[in-house]
DNA sequence: TCGATGAATCAATAATTCTTGATGATTGAC
DNA sequence: GTCAATCATCAAGAATTATTGATTCATCGA
């Protein structure tokens, strides 16, 4: 359960920073679909091997993302869990009713 | 509307980003309680304030937070909107219930 | 066992991002 | 008009992150 502050704060920057980037967010794009292995990701993304594999370590270390090795291969799907933290998180964030100001100290 | 892929994807990254960060977490978190100058996140935060300045400039930026210059203070408050968006964003990487490869090429 | 393929890792560099302290602009009080 | 308070911006340096090409490792088929 990702939040906003406390103790778990530094996980949910993890989390966010494993999307802040444009080919992280294309990864995400292709496995939307259904899982896909390396090979089938550096082409269908234009991307070489070393970066595709500098990203999806980042979006596996974040939690975003899962691997299944088969054979020579290894699969990658997003991780179902981490996308409802995710909700969980944006919901946080959710602007209280009262939008007033708790207590002005200026 | 932030999506994964095409050409509003560099904007979804920005969103992410300026999530990506302990010290923006912290400011969200203390503006989801309602809207605060930066006296009083400086404050609270124990940040320097060139330093909360840069952040919430990060934060408006993407889209975030909005600001309500009123004399002296500049008063700092989420932007619903942007929440919305996210909302949106996560909710399109929702796992698809096939789950299955699509057509596999290797 | 050998060669080829799929993928991780490493080292070096490039590019971004963050922090800090200094400076500048604007506002309100006097 | 002057002064102090609030905040933005700038420049310089530190730190982090991303890219590239080379190397390594494991697996499979011949």
């Amino acid at each position: 359960m990702p939040t906003l502050s406390g103790k778990n704060r530094a996980k949910t920057a993890e989390l966010c920073h494993a999307l802040a980037d444009e080919t992280r967010l294309d990864i995400l794009g292709q496995l939307k679909d259904g899982e896909r292995c390396v090979c089938e990701l550096t082409d269908a993304l234009q991307a070489g091997q070393s970066r595709l594999s500098f990203h999806l370590k980042v979006l596996k270390d974040a939690g975003l993302i899962q691997d299944r090795p088969e054979g020579r291969w290894i699969y990658y799907a997003i991780n179902a869990d981490a996308v409802e933290e995710l909700e969980e998180l944006v919901a946080s964030l959710r602007v209280m009713r009262k939008k007033g100001r708790s207590d002005p100290r200026c």
